[in-house]
DNA sequence: TCATTTACCTACAGTCTGTCCGTAACTTAC
DNA sequence: GTAAGTTACGGACAGACTGTAGGTAAATGA
C-alpha cells in the first residue's frame, strides 16, 4: 500500500497516453499522426511517453489491446444475451455485435487495418488472440462437443470465421449502401455456418 | 513512332522504380524503407522518383499492382490448367496456387499486410478488383449459372471467399508446423466451398 | 533525514519526406 | 537545321518527426 501514490501517478498517465493514442490513431491513422501531438491531447511531454513505452509502436500495441477488448467484451455479452443457445445462433449474435462495432473508425482503422501493418501479423493476431479470438475458438469447441458442429480442427476454423467477420466488416462499411451490403454479408456469413454443421 | 525514344526513357526509369520498390518494400516494409534507397538500388536521383510518382505512397500502389498482377496470372493458370472444370475442383486449385504464392514474402508484406495500411482498405481493394477479386467473382458467377453454387449473391461471396483465403495464407506462414496447418486450412475451405453448394 | 529509486521534462542529433529550381534530353514548328 | 517548347531528371533545401541523453522533482526506504 506504501506504493499507491507513485503507482497511481504511472498508471494515470499511462492510461491517458493510451486514451489520447486511440483517438488519434482512430481518426489519422498511426503514420498520421505525430508524438508531440499525442502527449499535447494527454497534457504530457514527450517524456513521460518515452518513460512509459519503448517507442511509438509499442504506445500503438497498448491502443490495441485496448480497443480490442472492448470490442470482445461487447460481443461476448451480447452473443450470450440473447434466448436461443444453439452456436448457430450464438455465433450469429456475435457477428452481428462485431459488425454494429465497427461502425466506428477506431476499430476499422485501429484493429483492422493498421494492426497488421504496424505490428506484423502475428505480433497483431498474439494480442487479440486472449480475446475475441480465443471466444471464437470455445464456442468452436464446445459446438464441436455438443455435436452441433462437424469435427473440423477448431483453431484454423475459428480463423476462418473470424476472416469473414473482418472482411464483412470492412465490405459493408465501405459499400455505397451500407444496407444492403450488410444484408448480403449477413446471409453469407449464415450461409457459412450452416456448413459447419455435424453431419 | 516519333516519340518513341522520350517514351522508353520514361518506361525504362519508372519500370525501374517500381521493380526497385518491390524488392526493397518485400523485405522490409513500406515504412522500413527510405527513398534514397529505392532510387540507388534502381540508380536513378530522387528527382526521376518524384518525376514519376506523387508520392512514395504512389509508387507503393504501383508496386502493389504489380505484385498482384503477377499473382493473379499464377493462380488463373494454375486454377484453368487442371482437368476437372467443376467449380469446386477450380478454387480448390486457385487456393492451392495462391497459399504457393504466398510463400514468398513480397506477396505477404506488399500485397496483404502493407497494402492496406498504406492505401486503406477501400483503395487497397480497388487495385486488387481488376486482377483477383474479379477473377473470383466470375467462377463464382458461373457456377451460379451452371447451378453449382447456390444463388447467393456474387460479389460478397467472392470477398467471404477471398477473406478465408488470405487468413489462410497468414495462418499457414505464421504457423509452426506449416505442413499441418497447410492440410487443417485446405480442409476448412473444402468444407466452405462444399457450403456453398446449391440445394 | 538522507540516499535511492521512480517519474518526468527539455534540448538535441539524426533521418526522412516532399518541394523548388536548374539543367539536359528530346520533340515539334518553321 | 535551328529555335522554341516540352519532358525527364538532378541536387540542394526546408520542414517534420523520432528516439535519446542528461537533468530535475517527487516519492520511497532506511
Amino acid at each position: 500500500m506504501t506504493r499507491r501514490k507513485q503507482a497511481d501517478r504511472s498508471a494515470a498517465t499511462r492510461s491517458g497516453l493510451v486514451a489520447a493514442g486511440r483517438r488519434l490513431f482512430a481518426e489519422h491513422g498511426f503514420a498520421g499522426v505525430g508524438t508531440e501531438a499525442i502527449v499535447a491531447e494527454a497534457a504530457v511531454s514527450r517524456g513521460a511517453l518515452y518513460h512509459h513505452f519503448a517507442d511509438k509502436t509499442e504506445l500503438f500495441a497498448g491502443v490495441l489491446e485496448a480497443v480490442e477488448a472492448d470490442v470482445a467484451e461487447e460481443i461476448a455479452a451480447q452473443a450470450l444475451a440473447g434466448d436461443d443457445p444453439a452456436f448457430a445462433a450464438v455465433m450469429m449474435r456475435a457477428v452481428e455485435a462485431w459488425l454494429d462495432a465497427c461502425e466506428a473508425p477506431e476499430v476499422q482503422r485501429i484493429l483492422l487495418t493498421d494492426g497488421p501493418s504496424v505490428l506484423g501479423w502475428a505480433r497483431w493476431r498474439e494480442i487479440c488472440q486472449p480475446y475475441v479470438l480465443s471466444l471464437i475458438e470455445t464456442a468452436v469447441v464446445q459446438g464441436i462437443a455438443s455435436g452441433e458442429v462437424a469435427d473440423l480442427p477448431a483453431r484454423p476454423l475459428a480463423h476462418a470465421l473470424i476472416a469473414v467477420a473482418d472482411e464483412a466488416a470492412m465490405y459493408v462499411v465501405s459499400a455505397d449502401d451500407r444496407e444492403a451490403a450488410r444484408k448480403d454479408m449477413t446471409v453469407i456469413f449464415e450461409r457459412t455456418l450452416r456448413a459447419l454443421a455435424a453431419g
